[in-house]
DNA sequence: TTGTGTTTTATTGCCTCC
DNA sequence: GGAGGCAATAAAACACAA
C-alpha cells in the first residue's frame, strides 16, 4: 500500500497545464467527515474506509469535494465578522479547517458573489414593489381625474340650462311690464348699445360658447311672440340654492355677472376658481 | 432510475492597486 | 509585475419529481 502523503495536504497536478493551476486535495480535508455526506469520504461511509479505498482516492482524478458543515459554519462565520480576507485571516482560516488557504480564498470569493446576488435580489424586490404601489396609485389617480371631468361637464350643463332660465325669466317680466304701460301698440324697446340692440330687442340671450339666437333663428324658450312661451322649470332635485352652494362648493366655480354688462340683457358669467387649462373642453 | 434544475467549488481572464 | 478581487463560466455534487 502506498502510504500517504504529508496530513498537511497534497496535491494533485490537475487540469489546466496552461497555467500550472494545481486541483487541491487536502488529506485532513478528505478526513474531516463529520455530519457530511456531501465530501467524498462522507460519501463513501466510515466502514468503507479500507486501505484500497484510500489507495483509489489518493489516486483518483481531479474531484471536486463539498465543504463539511462545520467548515462552513466557521467559514461563515469568520465571513460575518468581516467579508474580506486578510493574508493571516486566511492562513489562519485554512490552518484551523484543515484547508488550502486558496480553498479558503475562493470560499470567500465565491461568498461575496452569493451575497452580493442575494442583494441585488432585495433591492429588485423592493424597486418592483414600490413600481407597484406607485402604478397602483396612477391608476386611482387617473380614474379620479376622468370622475372629476365628468362631473364638471354636467356642472356646466346645468349652469347653462339655469342661466337660459334666468335670462327668460327677466325678458318675460320687461315684456309684460312695458306691454301694460304702453296699451296695446307693441314697441320694441329701446337700446343704448348696438350689441344691446341687436340682443335684447330680439330677446337673444348671449351665451359663451354658443350661438346668439337671430332673428331668424330665434331661441325656441325666449320668443316673447310666441304664446307658447316656455319656461323649463328646473328638473333637478336641488332648489337653486343648494345648487348654487353646490357649485362653489364641489368646483369652486362661481357664476357672476360681469360688471360690464350689468343693466343689459346681456350675461356674461365669469367662471373664477378654475383654471382654464384645466377645462376638459378646452 | 433518470432527467433536470440548483448549489457549491473551482478556473479563467481581466482589472486595479501597490 | 505580482497579488488579490471580480465577473463569467465550467463542472461536480446534490435535490427532487416523474
Amino acid at each position: 500500500m502506498a502510504v500517504p502523503p504529508s496530513p498537511d495536504a497534497f496535491f494533485l497536478y490537475g487540469s489546466s497545464p496552461s497555467l500550472g493551476t494545481r486541483t487541491i486535495l487536502s488529506f485532513e480535508d478528505g478526513c474531516n467527515m463529520n455530519g457530511s455526506k456531501r465530501s467524498f469520504f462522507g460519501m463513501l461511509g466510515t466502514d468503507e474506509i479500507v486501505n484500497e479505498d484510500l489507495e483509489d482516492y489518493f489516486h483518483q482524478p481531479e474531484k471536486k469535494r463539498r465543504l463539511t458543515t462545520d467548515q462552513v459554519r466557521s467559514l461563515e462565520r469568520s465571513f460575518e465578522e468581516e467579508n474580506k480576507l486578510e493574508p493571516e485571516r486566511k492562513v489562519q482560516l485554512a490552518k484551523d479547517l484543515g484547508l488550502q488557504p486558496r480553498q479558503v480564498a475562493i470560499w470567500f470569493q465565491n461568498r461575496r458573489a452569493r451575497c452580493k446576488t442575494k442583494l441585488l435580489e432585495k433591492d429588485f424586490e423592493a424597486l418592483q414593489s414600490s413600481y407597484n404601489s406607485l402604478t397602483a396609485q396612477h391608476e386611482a389617480l387617473l380614474k379620479e381625474t376622468d370622475e372629476l371631468k365628468a362631473e364638471v361637464i354636467s356642472l356646466k350643463e346645468k349652469l347653462e340650462m339655469k342661466e337660459r332660465v334666468v335670462e327668460s325669466s327677466d325678458l318675460s317680466t320687461r315684456f309684460s311690464q312695458e306691454s301694460a304701460s304702453e296699451g296695446e301698440v307693441l314697441e320694441v324697446p329701446k337700446s343704448t348699445s348696438k350689441q344691446e340692440d341687436a340682443c335684447s330687442s330680439r330677446g337673444d340671450v348671449f351665451i359663451p360658447g354658443s350661438p346668439p339666437y337671430t332673428n331668424g333663428s330665434q331661441s325656441p324658450l325666449l320668443d316673447p311672440c310666441d304664446s307658447s312661451y316656455i319656461f323649463e322649470p328646473d328638473q333637478s332635485d336641488l332648489s337653486q340654492e343648494e345648487e348654487d352652494d353646490e357649485l362653489s362648493k364641489n368646483c369652486l366655480v362661481t357664476a357672476s355677472v360681469s360688471p360690464k354688462q350689468e343693466g343689459s340683457n346681456q350675461c356674461i358669467y365669469e367662471f373664477s376658481g378654475l383654471d382654464q387649462a384645466f377645462w376638459p373642453w378646452s
